[in-house]
DNA sequence: TGATTTTTGTTCCATTTGAAACTATATAAT
DNA sequence: ATTATATAGTTTCAAATGGAACAAAAATCA
């Protein structure tokens, strides 16, 4: 299999990524910012609260790809916004179970909206056909990144 | 055109995209960090004064997607790396054209090899047929979100 | 020419982020 | 039971980042 032998920042898929998902995010930031005063990590905890509510800080960091530093962060801050409210297990007295409150819900069905009006317009770019097919094949390559991460950090240990 | 009506993040186009070029540049950032020393805006720089020799700060920032006060501070570093070094211009006294040291060059020569590595293994995960296509579905989402973010600029102006 | 505006790049300050150390609770092992 | 180990979450400190104000040179224009 031939490889290319330069390299051209804007045909390198990481630059190309990374270019493609800061608009795509700082497009769709610029709409809940302004309009809720909310950041992406506090937006990512609330649509992730609005789909399950009570999950505990680790829970969200697993399914969020955040750290649980930037958990603790985003949750502090959310709950000085009233919109996220913190109930302590009685099972175990580590963990806390987080959930919207009335404000907080409020801002998820506000913003769940636009957010998908947002990707809507971005597959505009695509037809249904295309679309399928571009689904299929980033979900390829989503596993194959985190196999190669895996290989990685096994030769690393 | 049916819409969906709830956001799972999971199968969010914006937070897909996210996480994989997180994913993908850490993966790449793992290797010449640890080897080379360098931040990924760094590499970025060495990366594309590689293709171009010569160039301005501000060259460079529209060519690589950084604000200047980013390329400022890359430059800066990679200057106390010797890696990169200044020339003012004679035409114009506000600019200076950079170039990699031989060091610079050096570092350069040795990554991206390694680089395109990382792509071509990306790139296993889709059959050539399908990365041509991907690769101009790519294309058209760039388009399309540069499009909406010019529209999005200009409604709030 | 002299005044005004633009462009280039840097500096300063405030905010964000990340890593490591730490506290508190829970689980496992002897 | 006592000790050791693991897990959940927070705090702390240093580094990275972003925006606004700034200085210097160039371009515009009156």
């Amino acid at each position: 299999m031939e490889q290319k032998s330069s390299l051209q920042l804007q045909d390198f898929l990481p630059y190309r990524l990374s270019v493609l998902s800061n608009n795509v995010s700082s497009l769709l930031a610029s709409l809940y910012t302004e309009k809720f005063g909310i950041s992406i990590p506090e937006w990512r905890m609330v649509a992730v609260l609005g789909e399950e509510p009570g999950l505990t800080s680790t829970q969200i960091a697993s399914r969020v790809a955040m750290d649980k530093v930037a958990v603790t962060r985003a949750v502090q801050n959310l709950i000085e916004k009233r919109l996220v409210r913190r109930s302590s297990s009685q099972a175990d007295g580590r963990v806390s179970h987080l959930n919207l409150t009335k404000a907080g819900q409020r801002v998820y069905d506000d913003v769940v909206p636009m957010a998908l009006a947002v990707e809507h317009q971005v597959w505009g770019a695509l037809n249904p056909a295309e679309k399928d097919y571009w689904d299929e094949m980033l979900s390829k390559m989503e596993r194959r990144v985190s196999t190669l991460r895996d290989e990685l950090l096994e030769i690393n240990k």
